[in-house]
DNA sequence: TACCTGTAGG
């Protein structure tokens, strides 16, 4: 058994959990507790709050509620970052009289071991269970991910041996899909003609191949590859099509006004063509271009576009006005992009959070402090549901103006929002204060980002790290420094190889 | 089990 081998966790931050007297120790006000009907509301509360782990033994089962498999897969989803908890966590699970692990928390367990290139635990994990094809793809495409294709290779062939039902060439275009979304489209090709023969190929195969070269940036082969599919006798769908079509308008240089246009006339031709083949193009390959046009600011182009596949009869989606508000909002039309907006919302659809952000955008780089809020507070007046990204925009806007106590405001509403802030916002206001020299609060931002379970990035820490040598701040440091020994987190060797010294000034 | 768009900001 393989559970008895693996030794106990030893993470530092799961070693003090587990050293604590009352094994709840939350500080948060959990709601009062219900045995019996709650077991979700907790569990999200606590896995949004601390190290899930933590709650397995604890609170749940002191209150008599036992996981459901969803849960299961709530908390593995949690700890993807931490594989090593993750193991001992379902194998202490599956050690108990009646495990509720299903097929599809061992598949995301195998996930996340894959992912940390634990592939010889992996392969002992699946040898001992019933794997299921879809468990033999996921260790392919960590294979694929981590360079090692000849093994996922090795793998993919091997697979059916262990399983019941074999491989199907949708399991074949997976496998094709994953090697040319890495990168290696070249073997994906080879693959595919060696082995064409046995499996055969359809247009959705061909459409994988063709998105692989586009992703190399080698449009003329994704094009020959087109004719080939066609002199083989199978039809390019609309998605082939656009998969084309994205390839020449991602790798678009945008900015010689010349190359531009001989983009946006090749963009035409790939539509043209399609009519050709009777096939209308649809909702995404008119974003596709829109994309285009939004990136290259240019909004005349863009509201055409949009006119037209209206008149096509095309319904433009939220993603679609966005698109085309973003660049509207770019080009400093904000009159036009409110118009838009109503437009949309005449349209019956309603503009997401993400609309929104495109003008908060030019709010800021407009330093228009009362529009910006303006359009806040109408959002949580209930315009919008206002989400994390939406306050890191604004974070970053307050931030950059020097706004502080705006800062503050509005981090406290998202301290109190749904999902909270991030390693985006924790980063964004520790560089705030920073930039304004409060180092003490920096500091006290820092460490709790890091409890939270966000890793700081090496800027942020060499910021903080210098500003507190150079305003001597030596207890704030070394505070500091006990909390990055306590969570073994290291940046780089540079620091570790100069003994602190404060700068006299 | 993802054949295609969309974040944000370089």
């Amino acid at each position: 058994m393989l559970h008895q081998k693996i030794p106990p966790p030893t993470f530092p931050l799961l070693r003090r959990l587990s050293t604590t007297t009352t094994p709840t120790g939350f500080s948060l006000n959990l709601p009062k507790l219900e045995p019996s009907n709650d077991a979700e509301l907790i569990t999200q509360i606590l896995i949004t709050n601390h190290n899930p782990f933590h709650f397995t033994e604890s609170p749940l089962q002191l209150h008599g509620i036992s996981l459901s498999p969803h849960l299961v897969n709530q908390t593995l989803l949690r700890l993807r970052h931490n594989s090593k908890i993750a193991l001992s966590f379902f194998q202490h699970l599956r050690s108990s009289p009646s495990p509720p692990t299903t097929p599809t928390s061992f598949n995301l367990l195998i996930d996340i071991l894959a992912k940390v290139r634990q592939f010889d635990v992996v392969r002992h994990l699946i040898s001992e269970t019933d794997p299921s094809p879809e468990t033999f793809l996921i260790l392919v495409k960590r294979l694929i991910a981590a360079g090692l294709t000849r093994q996922a290779l090795r793998t993919f062939d091997d697979a059916p041996t262990f399983l019941q039902t074999p491989f199907t060439l949708h399991h074949f275009a997976f496998l094709l899909d994953t090697l040319c979304k890495y990168g290696h489209t070249r073997l994906a090709v080879g693959v595919f003609n060696e082995r064409r023969s046995v499996l055969g190929s359809d247009a959705k195969i061909y459409t994988i191949l063709i998105a692989g070269w586009c992703k190399l940036r080698r449009i003329d082969t994704a094009e020959r590859l087109l004719s080939e599919m066609i002199e083989s006798g199978i039809e390019p769908n609309v998605v082939t099509y656009n998969v084309l079509l994205n390839g020449i308008c991602r790798t678009a240089s945008l900015h010689p006004e010349e190359r531009f246009e001989k983009n946006v006339r090749s963009a035409e031709k790939v539509f043209d063509e399609m009519r050709e083949r009777g096939i209308e193009p649809d909702v995404t390959s008119f974003s596709i271009v829109l994309h285009m046009y939004s990136r290259a600011h240019k909004s005349e182009l863009s509201l055409d576009k949009l006119k037209l596949m209206k008149v096509k009869g095309i319904s433009p989606t939220v993603e679609t006005y966005t698109s085309v508000v973003k660049c509207l909002c770019s080009c400093g039309r904000l009159e036009e992009a409110e118009e838009l907006l109503e437009e949309m919302v005449g349209d019956g659809i309603s503009p997401s959070s993400a609309t929104y952000n495109c003008f908060f955008k030019e709010y800021k780089g407009r330093k228009d402090v009362s529009g910006a809020m303006d359009l806040y507070k109408k959002m949580r007046g209930g315009l919008c549901e206002v989400n994390t990204r939406t306050y890191n925009v604004l974070l970053g806007a307050f931030v950059n103006l020097g706004k502080m106590e705006i800062v503050e405001e509005i981090w406290c509403d998202l301290r109190g929002s749904v999902t909270g802030p991030d390693l985006d916002s924790y980063t964004c206001l520790v560089h705030g204060l920073c930039g304004k020299e409060k180092w003490r609060e920096a500091c006290g931002y820092f460490v709790e980002m890091i409890e939270r379970g966000f890793l700081p990035q090496k800027v942020t820490f060499e910021t903080l790290y210098k500003g507190l040598i150079q305003s001597n701040k030596l207890r704030t440091w070394r505070r500091l420094k006990k909390k990055l020994d306590e969570e073994s987190i290291t940046f780089g060797s540079e620091f570790q190889r100069y003994p602190f010294q404060p700068y006299k000034r």
